[in-house]
DNA sequence: ACTGCCTGTTCTACAATGTAGAAACTTTCC
DNA sequence: GGAAAGTTTCTACATTGTAGAACAGGCAGT
């Protein structure tokens, strides 16, 4: 198959990078995956999320750096532009994707 | 780990639902291939989605029945309520998780 | 110091989803 | 009846999703 310009993130990829997003600056593991479920409503195990935070850093979307203070080591994440561009692109596809979607209609089958 | 209420779909999953609810009545894998090539803007092979409306089906979320008419033997696919619920559900899903996410600041990373 | 208990991370193994490519089937047209 | 176009099926593998247990350090309380 040719190669296409852009493939778009995972669904759990989503949830983590967006995750960081919003909590930089206090955005390790633990935290994100709170955030995840707080955010999302469903359970996820730890090691889900370590694993994902892996992969992403591994493709060069987040970076991660150790931080060692009072009582605590902690990896911290961050976004890199390439992360967000990846997530800002996968958006933009699905706007594309649902655009003319009637979701009234999609509501109305669901309650069929 | 204790059971979620609920399991997003997958992102092509989702593009395959979309697209076989946009072109209802004319919705066979060919098509849903093209739609999804049309709007998200990758190219996919034709296995890639077959393998995905058959998952699909066997799930509960499509149905599937055999046309055959004037020069053509098709398979015609439909979203079942399940597949309607499981769609909603995903975008309600993703739209909780973006709640709150400052996309201007999304972009300006994606531009450093 | 020993024990347990947090909070946080790493490792391992497997299940589910994503993906391509080629084979096979249908119908039309020469 | 064979080539061509459109459609579907099959097969194999890569990537992503997921849980669970092991590990590590800090901070009680005893």
């Amino acid at each position: 198959m040719a190669d296409s310009p852009f493939a778009p993130l995972g669904v759990l990829e989503e949830q983590v990078v967006v995750a960081i997003l919003r909590t930089r600056g206090e955005a390790y593991g633990m935290q994100a995956r709170r955030e995840i479920e707080g955010a999302t409503g469903r359970e996820l195990s730890i090691g889900a999320v370590y694993a994902t935070l892996d992969r992403l850093e591994s493709k060069g979307l987040l970076t991660s750096s150790r931080v060692v203070e009072e009582g605590s080591s902690r990896r911290l994440f961050d976004v890199t532009p390439e992360g967000a561009r990846a997530l800002a692109d996968t958006r933009a596809m699905r706007e594309r994707l649902w655009r003319g979607v009637n979701v009234r209609e999609l509501l109305a089958l669901a309650r069929a």
